[in-house]
DNA sequence: ATAGGATGCACAACCGATTGCGCAGCTTCT
DNA sequence: AGAAGCTGCGCAATCGGTTGTGCATCCTAT
């Protein structure tokens, strides 16, 4: 019945010193004598001691865990964000609490909410596509917890982002389609609100432009990144009079859609019409119809860079306070990938 | 200056009463008058309070988090049980902690560690295919860390878990390749280590036994899920004499793999062969080649149900400490799959 | 009028680890 | 020999909540 947990008191008991001695004999403070320092270690050892990360956060102020929130993490580019997240946080002893928001503002603040009782040390979040208020997220700030924004971002300045502009990248692509011949250049978006697809819209638009094309909105449709809603933007662009050679695609899991779409209303993907598409996911090196030409957005190393970024906040704390200037803006360039067409 | 964290000490300063008066008018206590508990609520909100999990653990016992272990996020299997797992964790107002092995001992004991300190309420692991010894895990018992194995799961009996039995779902899969005219039927399993290897391997020893066929063990070879072991796998029985005519895979990862290989040699998959796997995960309803048919292994229920488990082994906790003999044991039943041939 | 109960709140201990301070006992220097 | 310094360790406060106990005050019943 003495099944009592392995604690600095039960170790002190058993070597007959204060519960001081042994946590000073743990950490190698120099004023203990090396006998009874390896002592205690090496009871320690023995009980498989570890030192209670609820009790350090007391005098520490910090649990070294952080949180993640992210939309779905069954897509590819977000379960490799998180790994990139995750391989940064270890190499700075860091556990991660994770949470998915579904796309769902409710469950977004539920999880941050539950983020804030446990204290997290910071946040690293990628909006649900339906954040439009950010309550939940500026709370933490009276708890001192910083937040930093990764791919999907928010629009107001004063915040802490990493991510990929992908207006550049769009303009390459334009060219590059341009480059092989084509001519009508649709475009699938993703919902309007989102940054993402702002950005990805004004590429859209400068890209063609310079190609001295003409912008034709009939080509642009949006989609909230559903199947059906997929489904219906290349319906839409199928039944246009003049339909479109080449489609760019908001990211590929609304390209995969758009694909099935397309092959069952029997339109000839690679011949008809191409398309090409955003985040080069690895998942799609298996799929039937890739794209022709992906903008590769390194959802791994955003997920890196962004807890890097976070990591930086966190050691120059007490300096912060600053009026609101000094926030991190980190963007990645994309590279436009080239894929064998098969 | 007066950046003051919103504490329960706070709000009593302000409002001038007691700390554990506030603490009892937030969790409702009859005892405090209506007058001071709607007060302190107002003002609690005000602040954005939310309590300290890290204090209430002290007194409760109960960090509230749960440690969620598995090889790779990236895998659609594992991102869709945790998903699962988060799901019922919502429902029980539990966090999840979270950290991949990569398949790797070394990488799984330091999050299990990680996860011991953080004081995790119980740990769900999904182990990693090189895990052959447990001390790391046997080491959470001297901390009250209950232990629910998923999916990947060991050998001996001490141990809770949930996993999908495929032997019976193998046994069914040659049946029915059986009925459709399949007669060389070839294996790529998984890593002999591996419980789910074995399972598998019984299953189609049995399955070849049942239809009368005799068991070739030339048509039996081993991955260790690399892409290069299984391209190897597939040259090899694409060199005997007598090639298979249909091939099971350990997986749909490996399938993908394999299918790939199999291109590249100019085998005609689903003429010269047939290829069906396990899993049926909904990424290969994307895939060039998807699996003729497939072993549904329920990913998303197998992390539910092991929440589940764990959460009714944190309510008995005090009944617990019995022999070894209340193991939970959750088989969940496969189904096979058939996808339309395309 | 007074015992008894209900009401409304404060005091203080506790959880596990950290850390400034203090205090012996011993060594060393002058 | 006495002051000063070092060595090795214990005491106690602290972090932020929870909770048993105690103590007034007021109401009610006999």
């Amino acid at each position: 019945m003495e099944s009592k947990l392995p604690t600095l008191k039960a170790i002190a008991e058993k070597l007959k010193v204060s519960v001081s001695t042994v946590s000073r004999a743990l950490n190698n403070h120099s004023r203990i004598g090396l006998g009874t320092r390896l002592k205690v270690q090496q009871l320690a050892r023995e009980l498989n001691f570890e030192p209670n990360a609820k009790a350090v956060f007391f005098k520490q102020k910090k649990s070294f865990v952080i949180g993640v929130v992210l939309p779905y993490i069954k897509e590819e580019f977000f379960s490799l964000a998180i790994s990139g997240i995750e391989t940064a946080a270890i190499i700075n002893n860091y556990t991660i609490l994770f949470g998915q928001s579904y796309d769902d503002l409710e469950k977004e603040k539920k999880i941050v909410t539950a983020m804030k009782r446990q204290r997290v040390d910071g946040l690293l979040i990628s909006l649900s596509k339906n954040t439009t208020q950010f309550d939940h997220l500026a709370a933490l700030e009276k708890y001192d917890i910083p937040v930093v924004y990764f791919d999907r971002v928010p629009q107001f300045k004063n915040a802490h982002k990493v991510y990929c502009n992908l207006y550049q990248g769009t303009i390459e692509m334009i060219s590059w389609l341009f480059n092989n011949g084509y001519r009508r250049i649709a475009f699938i978006n993703g919902p309007e609100k989102m940054v993402a697809s702002k950005d990805r819209l004004e590429g859209y638009i400068e890209g063609i432009f310079r190609q001295k094309l003409k912008v034709d909105m009939q080509l642009v449709e949006n989609t909230d990144l559903s199947k059906e809603s997929t489904y219906k933007a290349v319906r839409k662009l199928f039944s246009l009079k003049n339909p479109p050679t080449a489609i760019i695609t908001f990211n590929d899991y609304v390209h995969m859609d758009a694909v099935q779409y397309a092959l069952s209303i029997n339109i000839r993907v690679n011949k008809d019409v191409v398309f090409v598409s955003y985040a080069n996911l690895p998942i799609t090196s298996y799929i039937a119809y890739p794209p022709l030409a992906s903008i590769e957005q390194y959802p791994y190393r955003q997920g890196e860079r962004a807890m890097q970024v976070l990591m930086g906040i966190l050691q120059e704390m007490p300096s912060a306070k600053d009026p609101d200037n000094d926030y991190v803006l980190e963007e990645l360039t994309p590279t436009l990938i080239l894929h064998p067409s098969n």
